[in-house]
DNA sequence: TCCTTTAGTAACCTAAAGTATCCTAAACAT
DNA sequence: ATGTTTAGGATACTTTAGGTTACTAAAGGA
């Protein structure tokens, strides 16, 4: 049994899929993995994403301690992303999520152009 | 750029996000990754899942070609569903989750009893 | 003096996801 | 005769994720 702030888990998987359960979260997680980002930078290489969603699951994750946040005292204003040490032990996980959507494009669509290579 | 039937990704990370895009489907991946299972079998493993839910998402992961559903002509009804070779490929993916669901209870939570393994 | 930039907040709305409840067919056991 | 079992379907409802638009503060530049 896996506890967490007081909701019960049966099992590691569902920790993890509990974390995750939303269209974002491991996106953004993809996009700091190679650097630390502003605000700005992550809208516009996630361009799909509202500013209003954004804000919002940064949030999210900087509270399940995924990503660390900070704000320089400067205007126009400027705040830093970046993931903590358990953020960074994602990138096995996105590279499996990598190496799969690869796999299954190749069986059930078309690769005309590959996404950036995790080092 | 990776094309599934006129849906356009920039990246193949992008491609599985979309694909389990909900908290349910990976789950059931987990669920069948050491056998297949009836339909009943899988409402009660996964026992917070509604029923209606899991035929929704059954039928979703069948079109998507992930699983395998066979129909067997008795009664009371009997249905099994199986993971398609590409759905067999998301067993390193899922292991990955299992690790860092653990990783992420040994810093933020408490582990009373670990659940099942994958072989 | 006014515009631009950044990282948000607030109020409102919609579509999709999920829940709850009830119904069915047909074989079998009692 | 009746109840049980299985894999759903039908309907109606609630919840929540996410989108839209508009607003702000404060420094610096034209």
């Amino acid at each position: 049994m896996y506890l967490i702030n007081d909701k019960e888990f049966k099992c590691s998987v569902t920790v993890t899929l509990d974390v995750f359960n939303d269209r974002w979260k491991l996106a953004i997680i993809w996009h700091l993995l190679d650097n630390e980002k502003r605000f700005k930078d992550l809208r516009q290489e996630i361009s799909e994403i509202t500013q209003k969603t954004l804000t919002v699951k940064l949030k999210e994750l900087e509270a399940k301690n995924i990503i660390h946040r900070e704000v320089f005292a400067q205007v126009p204003p400027k705040v830093v992303y970046s993931l903590t040490n358990i953020g960074k032990k994602l990138e096995p996980l996105l590279q499996e999520m990598y190496k799969w959507g690869i796999d299954y494009t190749k069986e059930f669509g078309t690769i005309t152009a590959s996404c950036k290579n995790i080092k």
